[in-house]
RNA sequence: GUGGGUGUAGUUCAGUGGUUAGAGCGCCAGAUUGUGGCUCUGGAAGUCGUGGGUUCAACUCCCAUCACCCACCCCA
């Protein structure tokens, strides 16, 4: 048997590396556009890093983290998420020091967690994300949520719903645990087991429970909104009527909670409809203890990610044309063995005319090198054969019109180039 | 971790115990002796996931096992 991809892995082929270049493209405009660079970082960390800034009661850490001792025994972690490693290298680069908010971005950045794939849901997945360090202003959460809203519309996504919530901070934190905790334990026999289980260690995650049971328990708990102190509710405030100036339209789902335990204040979401009801598409918010935890100063921080994979997933969905590159859009075919170097020379000569251009490495028949051409999608067709070559010419084919022109071999790249930019500019304005 | 489904040609799939396991698409060739798409004709291509069992006889029934897909949980 063949070896396979290991489970939840995916391999981007060919076909569809003209659908990532366009989305990575899209990502890296609009990222630009708002002022971040671009930040790459390791794809494996020491695992305290996530224990510490993920938090060890999340279920990433508790269960999906793809963790090894290496041959000097440190544990390491591949990334089970995108911000832990970029808040990282800030803090390691001292890029505190220089001009705040500094603002970076990583593109399709392997992000791996441990869990049954299906659907939408893989071992290795790949994500883009903004992170804004630095600004604890609304604006800043507003950036981001706007940016890649932007980038989303600019690809052709429509209907995708963005959620906002605030989750406080720690100095109202500690007050609405007790409210739930306390509402909580008067259901407490109604809450399925493993919200039981996570009463004591993270509460907060009972409301984001899809059992039945717990959502009839959760409906009336109190919420995080309600007991914000005051800086957090004038924060949730401003970011709202920002949104709402920005012409961003958007929901308070007040359940919203996320999976990592860094996040303060906002929380956000923006999801698609799936066959299976809403599915997250990009999740994030605001990290204002984060940097510190890592062992920065105290600075706040905000940002997201989002699932490249599921982008694509959504585009296909929507029935969204994805874009469609030619391989090569000459083709030279050699007619008899004694024309195959000449046509791969000419091949060669092409491309350093910057001409995507091909031919053939080995003896198949004229036709079988037309049928092939077809299947790249060339639109000029270059026949070099024993006729010709005795009367230094090549024949030029327009594929689309089936138009047949011999050219003086030393004249064909030009000739080519030329043809080539008249295709252009009739279909620019045809 | 729990449950459901599917494994047959390169691929998508048909094939409910009985000759030599089929079809569409793809591939190769011919019709067109130097020309693609459309059409027609022909051809190559299979350890029927793997291991065991029942039977005169197994792709088909039974058991095990592996892989993949889907769902729950959680998330991107």
């Amino acid at each position: 048997m063949a070896i396979q991809s290991p489970k939840g892995t995916k391999d981007m082929l060919p076909q569809d590396s003209a659908t990532w270049q366009w989305i990575e493209q899209t990502m890296r405009e609009e990222a630009a556009l708002a002022g971040y660079q671009e930040i790459r970082t390791p794809v494996f960390e020491y695992t305290e890093l996530f224990e510490r800034g993920v938090g060890d009661t999340t279920d990433i850490v508790q269960k999906e983290m793809y963790t090894f001792l290496d041959k000097g025994e440190r544990s390491i972690t591949l990334k089970p998420e995108g911000t832990a490693g970029a808040v990282r290298a800030f803090v390691e680069g001292k890029l505190f020091a220089g001009a705040l908010p500094v603002k970076v971005y990583y593109l399709n950045a392997p992000i791996f967690r441990y869990e049954n794939p299906q659907s939408g849901r893989l071992r290795e997945h790949h994500q883009f994300g903004m992170e804004c360090f630095g600004a604890k202003e609304p604006t800043a959460d507003t950036e981001v949520i706007a940016s890649i809203l932007h980038i989303l519309h600019r690809l052709g996504l429509r209907d995708l719903g963005t959620h906002i919530n605030s989750i406080g901070c720690p100095v109202c934190r500690p007050g609405y645990h007790q409210a739930l905790k306390e509402y909580l334990h008067q259901h407490f026999d109604q809450l399925c087991p493993v919200c039981k289980d996570r009463f004591d260690k993270n509460p907060l995650r009972i409301l984001d429970c899809k059992e039945e049971q717990c959502i009839r328990v959760t409906q009336n708990a109190p919420l995080t909104l309600d007991h914000l102190c005051e800086e957090c509710d004038q924060h949730f405030k401003s970011l709202k009527e920002l949104l709402t100036a920005q012409g961003i339209a958007f929901k308070v789902n007040p359940k919203i909670v996320r999976g990592l335990d860094y996040y303060t204040k906002t929380v956000f979401e923006i999801t698609m409809q799936t066959s299976r009801g809403e599915l997250a598409l990009c999740g994030g918010g605001r990290y204002d203890g984060l940097i510190q935890e890592i062992g920065g100063p105290a600075m706040p921080g905000v940002g997201f990610g989002i699932g490249t994979e599921r982008i694509i997933m959504e585009l296909t969905n929507q029935g969204i044309p994805l874009p469609q590159v030619s391989v090569s859009d000459v083709f030279v075919a050699h007619l008899g063995e004694e024309a195959l170097v000449p046509a791969f020379t000419l091949a060669q000569a092409l491309r350093r005319g910057q001409i995507k251009a091909d031919s053939d490495h080995g003896k198949r028949s004229l036709k079988a090198q037309f049928r092939f051409a077809d299947k790249l999608g060339v639109k000029l067709m270059v026949i070099v054969g024993g006729d010709e070559m005795s009367r230094g010419v090549v024949k030029v084919k327009d594929m689309a019109s089936g138009e047949e022109t011999e050219v003086a071999l030393d004249q064909a790249v030009p000739y080519i180039q030329a043809k080539l930019n008249e295709n252009k500019e009739e279909a620019r304005h045809g």
